[in-house]
DNA sequence: AAAATAAAAGATAAAAAACTCTTTTATTAT
DNA sequence: ATAATAAAAGAGTTTTTTATCTTTTATTTT
């Protein structure tokens, strides 16, 4: 187990390199995308897909197409991208699968959970999809392998 | 996605059950802890059959068997439970999914991803079986539904 | 020794996640 | 108009996770 589904991990790698090529204004397509976050191509088509009909992601068919992000897109917290891929389960309901969490009746960790939760949720809130652009250019960081 | 997978969150309920109910000194049967925790009976004896093989629970054969823990287990981390069932993905490697999470090369969300899973792995290093039965006991937490 | 009990083990099945391949649609450039 | 391009959509397959059912083994009680 990790924090993230792979599918969302791929979701976030590919904003992440979307928003950092698409500086430039120009787009990038999705075989581009899929060797420069190392993912597997078809599968990250599906779900660049998705993101496209969520408006997380623009994009245009044809000649010159590709995807790419504007202003506003860049500017959407990462929590949207994680939303949109593996729902709203880390951050709500029950750590140990019980049907609701409430301090009403809690799990043993519930306290524990509430913490844990809520700084992945901030985190994901006041971090955005264009906040990373610049060290990507700079190569410090790296979506690769 | 949550936290942790759904067979971590059935093994970590029963523990706390198996915990709660061992104090008086007796088994518990996997009927009763299946019930005591709302988990499939069968999916549940393979959880324990493999916590057992750990030595992460006790198990004991024929009439009046079941499980049980002794005063060793039930000081041991939370953190032996989650390992033994999902790996130490949620504590190490990338939470991007790269290859490997290093300094020299980080993901984006490098030092985001490094407080958290932090955070995950201190609170199930510093929390151990045995501390969460006596709200079980007075009824203030739950294990079911 | 025989019967009863309860976990261990084995074998299968269903559902979800991850991944692949092919065809269609929209757009652009010639 | 035609050809080329690239995403969208459709239709799978494979793998992993979750779950069920049956048989076997160990232990205890009678
Ligand atoms: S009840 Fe389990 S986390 Fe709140
Ligand atoms: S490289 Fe991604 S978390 Fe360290």
């Amino acid at each position: 187990m990790s924090i993230f589904s792979k599918t969302c991990e791929y979701a976030i790698r590919a904003v992440f390199f979307i928003a950092h090529r698409t500086e430039s204004g120009d787009r990038v397509g999705i075989k581009e995308i899929a060797t420069g976050i190392s993912s597997p191509e078809h599968f990250l088509a599906k779900i660049l897909q998705d993101l496209s009909r969520r408006g997380i992601v623009k994009s245009a068919k044809g000649p010159n197409g590709g995807f790419y992000m504007d202003e506003q897109t860049l500017r959407r917290p990462l929590v949207d991208v994680v939303e949109a891929v593996d729902g709203n389960g880390l951050f709500v309901g029950c750590g140990l699968g019980l049907v609701s969490c409430s301090e009403k009746k809690p799990c043993p960790l519930h306290a524990e959970f509430a913490v844990i939760r809520k700084n992945i949720h901030q985190m994901l809130v006041k971090t955005s999809i264009g906040d990373f652009t610049e060290d990507l250019n700079l190569g410090i960081t790296n979506l690769k392998k």
